[in-house]
RNA sequence: GGCGACGUAGCCAAGUGGUCUAAGGCGGGGGUCUGCAAAACCCCUAUUCGGCGGUUCGAAUCCGCCCGUCGCCUCCA
């Protein structure tokens, strides 16, 4: 397939020679609920190793748990608990909304924590090689010296805003150095190094938990647009300074951000909408589809109307996988996969892979209404909805609502008064359980509700 | 200030030199069904692509300028 690579600025396309593609994909740092531009990010690599997977691809997919900074511990003593059970709650919770939201399991969480030996192996490794320095229990990176520094992002040195930060207590060379290591400080976990007791910088971890599960050149190296710089600008210069030179990745895949409003929905701002809070309103389904309906390095606007726009859509999708198939015409498949394939082949055009399956779901219910049939295209059509992680279940949010017996009961009354043809008494039950939020629909096997 | 992205129907969003009088979804209009509805289905819904110039036989697509929005420039998915 093509690909958009952020380091080359270009398309390339993906191959791999003995069949396997090796993803790392950043993850979260769990000081704090997931939002749902976290989640849009795990869709959207979940929806491209699917679609690799498919195409017979085998995938190892890496996401690392960054579980140890400043804001885990800042909050681990906000609350009153350690760092590691901050971490361990905040890490289950994820995988709990990364399972609800169809995004499938990688197949190794590396925690930062856990892989202090491998961390300390690459800080050591660079030091050797002049790349990094050891100032009174702080170890900093030279980023000047890294003659390619800013490749990733697109920019050089001396194009770079003079702010670059000094924290108090930092004691670098250079402002634009950054920490590989970080000093004890009281209270603070810490791990013994041949630099003193401390913990990981920021970047570090994930250069040594890539290399330890993927090895050197990664296939797909992914993440949101905003850890471009500095976080895998500073990646990359670690790992191909500590492997003299060799890629860390064939492709750098990045994409665009969430909005809130006007602004990038982020953690920092305030602005973000979590994962539980979209789970509560939203199915599943509507949610992937709202985020797969712009292509993936797009900037996408959360509101409630664009997501139930989707959930509508979404009854049209059902719709034609429950019709029943007739024995007339055969309804065949081969350009619809055509179509989807040739989507998701270019950059993985979702948009576009979503028209094909409303195209199919279109010819699907005219076929079903001459009597032909569509046995094969509804398969075909689960099959490419299953590549984009939708599962296309039935919305039964009617059942267990404490009021349904009493809802039962008025349409069973209900029922009775039609069947004595008292329409004005029927219908005003009928618009009253709409008023209430409940909304009836009379069929020849009777009668259904729903909560809206 | 520097770098980059984007501006397509009421809304969301593909398309990036001819097949575009522009895909798909939501909404809207009409119809089928229904006691009436709802739901569902079917049909219709941009001669036009932020503005102005230019290149070209031909531009939503390339170039320039302008207007507007957003992201990054060491917290961020």
């Amino acid at each position: 397939m093509n690909l958009y690579d952020t380091l080359t600025a270009k398309t390339k396309e993906l191959t791999a020679t003995d069949g396997s593609i090796k993803m790392y994909v950043c993850g979260i740092t769990p000081y704090a609920s997931a939002h749902i531009g976290h989640a849009m990010r795990s869709i959207i690599f979940d929806v491209l190793r699917r679609y690799l997977e498919y195409k017979g691809f085998s995938v190892k997919y890496v996401e690392n748990f960054t579980d140890i900074d400043d804001k885990m511990i800042a909050g681990a003593a906000d609350m009153g608990i350690t760092v590691q059970d901050l971490a361990e709650k905040n890490i289950v919770a994820y995988l709990d909304e990364m399972d609800a939201l169809n995004v499938k399991r990688a197949d190794i969480y590396p925690r930062a924590t856990e892989e202090i030996p491998k961390i300390q192996e690459i800080i050591s490794g660079l030091i050797d090689k002049d790349y990094a320095y050891a100032v009174q229990g702080d170890v900093y990176y030279k980023v000047r010296k890294k003659e390619d520094y800013g490749k990733l992002g697109h920019r050089t040195l001396d194009t770079m805003r003079v702010g670059a930060r000094i924290e108090p207590g930092e004691l670098k060379n250079d402002p634009l150095d950054f920490a590989l290591w970080k000093a004890e400080k009281p209270g603070e976990p810490s791990w013994d190094s041949p630099w003193g007791k401390g913990r990981p910088g920021w970047h570090i971890e994930c250069s040594a938990m890539s290399l330890a599960y993927l090895g050197e050149t990664l296939d797909i190296h992914g993440g949101g647009q905003d850890l471009v710089f500095p976080h895998h600008e500073n990646e990359i210069a670690q790992t191909e300074a500590f492997n003299n030179g060799k890629p860390m990745a064939q492709f750098w895949v990045h994409n665009g951000l969430l909005r809130l409003g006007e602004d990038k929905m982020s953690k920092s701002l305030g602005n973000f909408i979590t994962v539980k809070e979209a789970l509560s309103k939203f199915s599943t389904d509507a949610l992937r589809l709202f985020f797969l309906s712009s292509h993936y390095r797009s900037p996408l606007n959360y509101t409630n109307d664009n997501v139930l726009a989707q959930e509508r859509a979404l009854e049209r999708i059902r719709t034609a996988l429950a019709g029943s198939s007739g024995s007339g015409t055969l309804l065949t498949t081969a350009t619809y996969k055509k179509r989807f394939d040739e989507a998701m082949e270019e950059d993985l055009n979702t948009p576009r892979a979503l028209a094909v399956i409303f195209d199919l779901c279109r010819d699907i219910n005219r076929a079903r209404d001459e009597g032909g049939n569509i046995a094969e295209a509804q398969e075909v059509l689960l099959t490419i909805g299953s590549v984009l992680g939708l599962a296309f279940a039935a919305s039964d949010n009617s059942q267990n609502i404490e009021a349904a017996p009493f809802i039962d009961l008025l349409i069973n009354i209900r029922r009775e008064l039609r069947g004595a043809k008292q329409f004005a008494v029927a219908d005003s039950i009928r618009d009253n359980l709409t008023e209430l939020g409940v909304s009836l629909e009379d069929s020849p096997e009777g009668t259904k509700w729903r909560k809206r």
